[in-house]
DNA sequence: CTATAATCGGAACGATGACTCCGGTTGAGA
DNA sequence: TCTCAACCGGAGTCATCGTTCCGATTATAG
């Protein structure tokens, strides 16, 4: 049940019917309603999931060397795993820390991904002033438009690689050269 | 009554019921009606203008010299000009190609902002690969999801420098370096 | 095979929101 | 002042969805 939940909310969005996810279970939404007690319930099991899930990788990337190309190399490994998942963007988008479980994903994905960027930091590869939540920001904000404005793989490969080059141009400098750009 | 429309759109977002928009202008939902045959027909109404005046804009912008500076002073502004205004966002976002001027509208903005990114990347000062639609779709996407991850002011700078870092970065590079990278 | 419990399916309910319709109102012309 | 037409307001209609409830079905025990 969680398999088909799971891959119609991840190809048609959160905002799919009920019902729809019953019957393509072959299920009646009453069955649905007793293991899950809400629609959102649903949904956030789903995503609590695969958020842990990241959160493990990273975790289990925090012993190798090279910080920046695993950080980066991560990114490129998330967005490739989220495009077709619009339940993924519509989570990390939605305003819904509605679900504590949820909230408390989110935040030990930020943790987890916090500890790579920071290596990444240390290692003079990334900026130093831009957060995780800036980062995943970008990123989520990103691939959540790439379908919306119809572009190729060619385009998200481009505007990944402007992403990163901006946060690895400035990282070198100190803090005090941000304001003499621009 | 568009005056009132347009401001509740713009704080509201897309969502908002229509009852609200009529009991916010002081008038009755029929009234409405009168005028626009549909919720849609007068988003896009107030949407179109928006669009207009930007694509007015750049144009007027062409003659100036320092394509680059003006380019991201144009961005900027944009920016700035839509961080409170959710309509715009979700005009951009979705993929609402369903009203014709509308679609006409978004087609003319990319065409003058087209112009303006074509000038900065004959000047070296933008990467040349990279086209309006994917440049868009950056700022949109990053606007979009300011809010929705709780993005101070400054993290909303530090992000915008990022992107316009990235840009930057390979603006005068030939295409074919850009494999090396990576 | 029968009785009882557990589980299931999907019709029905309630809320919401876009849109329609018609009775009332306003204002111009005589 | 009276008439007629144009305009307005908001109650009502229709469709969509999340959620509930209960009769039917299946599984289990004796």
């Amino acid at each position: 049940m969680l398999e088909v939940a799971q891959e119609v909310f991840a190809t048609e969005g959160l905002s799919v019917p009920i019902d729809d996810i019953a019957k393509r279970a072959g299920l009646g939404v009453g069955t649905l309603y007793r293991h899950f007690p809400t629609k959102e319930a649903l949904f956030a099991a789903i995503v609590v999931t695969r958020m842990d899930d990241v959160s493990a990788e990273a975790r289990a990337h925090l012993a190798t060397e090279a910080p920046g190309e695993v950080f980066f190399a991560f990114l490129v490994r998330m967005v490739d795993g989220w495009r077709q998942k619009k339940d993924f963007i519509d989570a990390l988008m939605s305003a819904g820390a509605d679900l504590e479980e949820l909230a408390r994903a989110k935040h030990d994905l930020h943790r987890d991904l916090g500890k790579l960027l920071e290596r990444a930091q240390k290692g003079g590869e990334v900026r130093k002033d831009v957060s995780i939540q800036e980062i995943m920001a970008l990123i989520a904000g990103t691939v959540g438009s790439l379908d919306r404005h119809g572009i190729s793989a060619k385009g998200r490969e481009r505007m990944l690689s402007v992403i990163f080059d901006g946060l690895r141009a400035q990282a070198k400098a100190k803090a005090k050269a941000k304001k003499a750009r621009r």
